[in-house]
DNA sequence: GTTATAATCAATTAATCAATTGAATATCAA
DNA sequence: TTGATATTCAATTGATTAATTGATTATAAC
């Protein structure tokens, strides 16, 4: 074999070991995880609602592509991305699969039709209202993700804690709820929830990736 | 199974559909090829150097992920990619493996010095030196890649009509070749042969993606 | 030291995948 | 219609891969 086809086989071998990294369902999810911020082996386990064993080896998967890091704090072993071009990278993969599979957006809309009426709200017309303090707008994610960077002025209620928070939402205004993007699930409970309940909520498809890749302000930290 | 771990799980896995179709070095170098324009399958199959039935597979499944689409002309099937963006998705997996992993500078560092010493310019200097004149640049990648998009004032020299053109080169004047990119090795043995017949040759890195990822012009069709 | 917890490792199974071969299909031209 | 060519299909092989299970390692608290 000539040494070009030999070298030209090793570079392509090289790329394709990020492609394998990422050509499973399950690594994919948990990439998507780790772009909204740091976590130990069994909260993504949880999450992805994997064994710890299994999400363990596919994590392993992921670090010897190098698409993330790991970092020992006490017992625990926290994994994150390698860098924000990871991130930008799985944006990628969700965008193009977006525009080439018509699936994707079948499925969604299969999805929504089954949850009760659920409008939502573009990210132009909340940020106009959150603005003029017209609305209320409610991070649903747990509250390391929402630490990690969030939309100004969003209030930090993750899911399993909606309940206690119930009392101090206002009953008049209309409530606008988020999560990771058009594709967790978490605002749809929480805006489900609320309906129930008798609050004006609605979703807002977006989530911060979504948010700050469109160039709009992210803030990091609690609020003030 | 609740219905919120239902629908995320048909999502990701239409994600991996994408994933998976690129989890594979030989299709990857068959994106890579269509990247320079549309070839038919026999042309894939020789430059990607698998036989016919192989590439057929190969290309049905990146078609299948509708990352590239066939049109009959005739006898020939041309496959062409289903867009921009997935050759800009090409790129992207291309620039993370290049910064994540050492490896593939290792590889291509061992190739290049196996090769005869070989200098190679970058593109502000070949910039500069093709406005004044002071250089000839040849696109030495097969004429229809010449075609679907060239450096503007470079002239089209397939590798394999590289000695019909010989005697038409200039001796004194320095001669830069270029091809796909960094891992194509065309340029590599044009320079390698025009040095052994005495010109003084070359060999420029970047191919037109990378010139065009730099916001350069490009020039599509023949040179006038 | 002992114990509890987090994470990894090792071994197994079933499933999927890459490449090869030879046959089948589709188009065009004689 | 027949023959030639380009491509795909179908069946087989050997190689990877995902998920499960139970055992093992590493750390911190007692």
């Amino acid at each position: 074999m000539k040494s070009g086809r030999r070298y030209k086989n090793a570079v392509y071998e090289q790329f394709a070991r990020i492609t394998k990294a990422v050509a499973s369902p399950k690594r994919l999810e948990l990439l998507d995880l780790l772009c909204q911020g740091e976590r130990t082996v069994e909260e993504l386990a949880k999450q992805a609602e994997i064994s710890v064993a299994n999400a363990s080896q596919h994590l392993q998967v992921l670090r010897v592509a190098r698409l993330v890091e790991t970092e020992r704090h006490g017992v625990f072993i926290v994994y994150r991305l390698a860098g924000q071009r990871v991130c930008d990278f799985f944006q990628t993969i969700k965008t193009l699969a977006e525009q080439h599979l018509a699936e994707i957006e079948q499925i969604t809309r299969q999805y929504l039709q089954n949850q009760p009426d659920l409008e939502s709200v573009d990210r132009e017309t909340l940020r106009e209202r959150v603005r003029t303090g017209a609305v209320t707008v409610l991070d649903v994610r747990p509250a390391e993700e929402y630490r990690a960077g969030h939309i100004p002025g969003a209030l930090c209620v993750p899911i399993e804690r909606l309940d206690q928070y119930l009392q101090s939402l206002p009953t008049e205004q209309e409530i606008v709820a988020y999560c990771r993007g058009p594709y967790c699930v978490l605002a749809v409970e929480a805006v489900s929830k609320l309906k129930g309940k008798g609050f004006l909520a609605v979703r807002m498809e977006d989530g911060v990736q979504e948010w700050r890749a469109q160039g709009l302000p992210v803030t990091i930290g609690e609020e003030p």
